[in-house]
RNA sequence: GGUCCCAUCGUCUAGAGGUUAGGACUCAAGAUUUUCAUUCUUGCAACAGGGGUUCGAUUCCCCUUGGGAUCACCA
């Protein structure tokens, strides 16, 4: 059987980085055996829903190339796949339920139920309801009495359920709460709607976050009452900020949408947060979604919370700026320029200089920052002993430098090169006494994305003489 | 607090009774380089603690400690 596998989440804002990691193993192990993976959008919490995000969940899952066989814009054999819009189907099964004794109707109101539970001895709400007859329960919805589902718990002594990643889980039927499972306003919670959807929509495999655990007990019941089949359970441990937080939005950069206005690439993005709490068994690090699709294995995803590091995100991101063809490069390049250039300069060349040594398209701008405006600079960034130099000789550099560049006619980082070296040599300097000063003229920074030559080229001929003749 | 879950370098992890406990990121050193970066080499760095089981435990069991989750008309 072929696995079907789906992907739910409530629009509620951001994509968030532990969503998106959830979304893209659930995707894997559909993909991996030719399965289908759906989008349903579960918004039965009116208060909660946000405009826009649910575009913001689809353009996610585009740009990094999760793309879904089924869901609310290109619809699929079981849909509706928008939870608001199924409303009806929910509430005929949570009738039936009730019919079938999984469940009973429940006129408490929410404060009742909050007194109660306020109780220092932390006891699970008792709810007086439940000895309400069936008829006479009946009778007082028809009068249009407000009522709530709750589940109905019976059952004694312990539930025995089996997760992929966790194994065999045990866990007391006292333990369970009663639920409510379609509230006083008609729309179900995500403790039914999602057993019923997973149901009808013929998921195989339910992968969600482990603070599902301790309920799925109660999902298995309402399988039960039903008669349903229960699907494959993958819980997976939680991505955390440190060893205490989780990853949350009020601490930033929680959501794809920030890393990638921070100038890291969807697939580098996509990539490291395969490998938080998964890895492949062999010493590849580096993935294409195609190459996770075809070694992906829930078995092998990890037990223990993950803590998200941006460090070596930077470097994996690295990695793919590195990789990244060049003219893919400059054209991520030339939006940042537009940001702050408007200095006329070889924009190729910059990108050139530039490709090996970012590692976020962000640091772009920190990096060629110099180039817009020539930082104030002191003196003595002339002195280098190892260069073997310092301001007397930058000066007589530049000096021998100046007239030689103003006659040089071809423009580039060979000839430029060429040009300076030629100087040293005739004067018998180091070549380091002549390259060195000219970097530091040019750019007033002590460390700079290429040579003197690099970035002569960069600047253009006009530029740079200007900056030269500007420095003593 | 009850219940459930987790525990290998700072971080992500390999390991599934016998290994010099491996890799990656970070950090440090070196080589290359017109600075820097890239690349390459090397180094620092871990089995939370205590009991068992066993000829032998990082690995299996128990306890302790630490951490997390859950106990909503949120998902």
């Amino acid at each position: 059987m072929n696995a079907r596998t789906r992907f739910a989440p409530s629009p509620t804002g951001y994509m968030h980085i532990g969503n998106l990691r959830t979304a893209l193993y659930e995707y894997l192990i559909a993909k991996r055996d030719g399965g289908q993976f759906v989008l349903r959008i579960e918004d039965t919490d009116q208060k909660r829903y946000v405009e826009g995000a649910v575009d913001i969940i689809y353009n996610t899952l585009k740009t990094v190339g999760m793309n879904w066989d089924e869901g609310p814009d290109i619809g699929g054999e079981y849909g509706p796949y928008v939870q608001s819009e199924r409303l009806k189907l929910y509430q005929e099964y949570a009738h039936k339920l009730v019919e079938l004794g999984g469940a009973h109707y429940c006129f408490c109101s929410k404060d009742e139920a909050d007194e109660q539970k306020d109780d220092e001895s932390n006891t699970k709400f008792k709810d007086p309801c439940k000895n309400i007859s069936l008829d006479e329960a009946k009778r007082r919805v028809a009068n249009g009495e407000a009522f709530v589902i709750r589940q109905t718990i019976n059952k004694k002594g312990k539930s025995l359920f089996n997760d992929v990643v966790y194994g065999d889980i045990e866990i007391d039927y006292d333990d369970l709460d009663e639920g409510v499972l379609l509230k006083s306003d008609g729309f179900p919670t995500y403790n039914f709607a999602n057993v019923v959807d997973d149901h009808l929509m013929k998921i195989t495999h339910v992968v969600r976050g482990n603070e599902y655990i301790s309920s799925t007990p109660k999902y298995n019941l309402i399988y039960e009452a039903f008669g349903w089949e229960p699907p494959i359970y993958v819980h997976v441990a939680q991505v955390m900020k440190d060893a205490q937080h989780k990853l949350s939005k009020r601490n930033g950069d929680a959501s794809f949408q920030d890393l990638v206005a921070k100038g890291y690439l969807p697939e580098a993005i996509l990539n490291y947060i395969a490998l938080l709490g998964w890895n492949p068994g062999t010493e590849q690090e580096i993935f294409s979604l195609k190459e996770l699709e075809e070694c992906f294995d829930a078995n092998r995803l990890n037990k223990s919370p993950a803590i998200f590091d941006i460090q070596k995100l930077r470097w994996m991101n690295g990695c793919y700026i590195r990789a990244l063809d060049f003219d893919e490069f400059h054209k991520l390049a030339e939006v940042q320029y537009d940001k702050f250039l408007t200095r006329n300069v070889n924009r190729v060349e910059l990108s050139k200089v530039l490709q090996p040594r970012v590692e976020t398209i962000n640091d772009i701008v920190e990096m060629a920052g110099f180039i817009e405006t020539l930082p104030e600079y002191s003196i003595e960034l002339f002195v280098n002993k190892k260069m073997k130099t310092d301001v007397e000789i930058a000066k007589k550099s530049i000096e021998l430098v100046l007239p030689k560049l103003e006659t040089l006619d071809v423009w580039t980082n060979e000839s430029l090169f060429e040009c300076l070296k030629g100087v040293a040599i005739e004067n018998e300097l180091k070549n380091g006494q002549v390259l060195y000063p000219v970097r530091i003229a040019l750019t007033g920074l002590e460390t700079t994305p290429g040579g003197a030559s690099e970035i002569a080229s960069i600047l253009g001929k006009e530029e740079t003489l200007r900056r030269l003749k500007k420095a003593f």
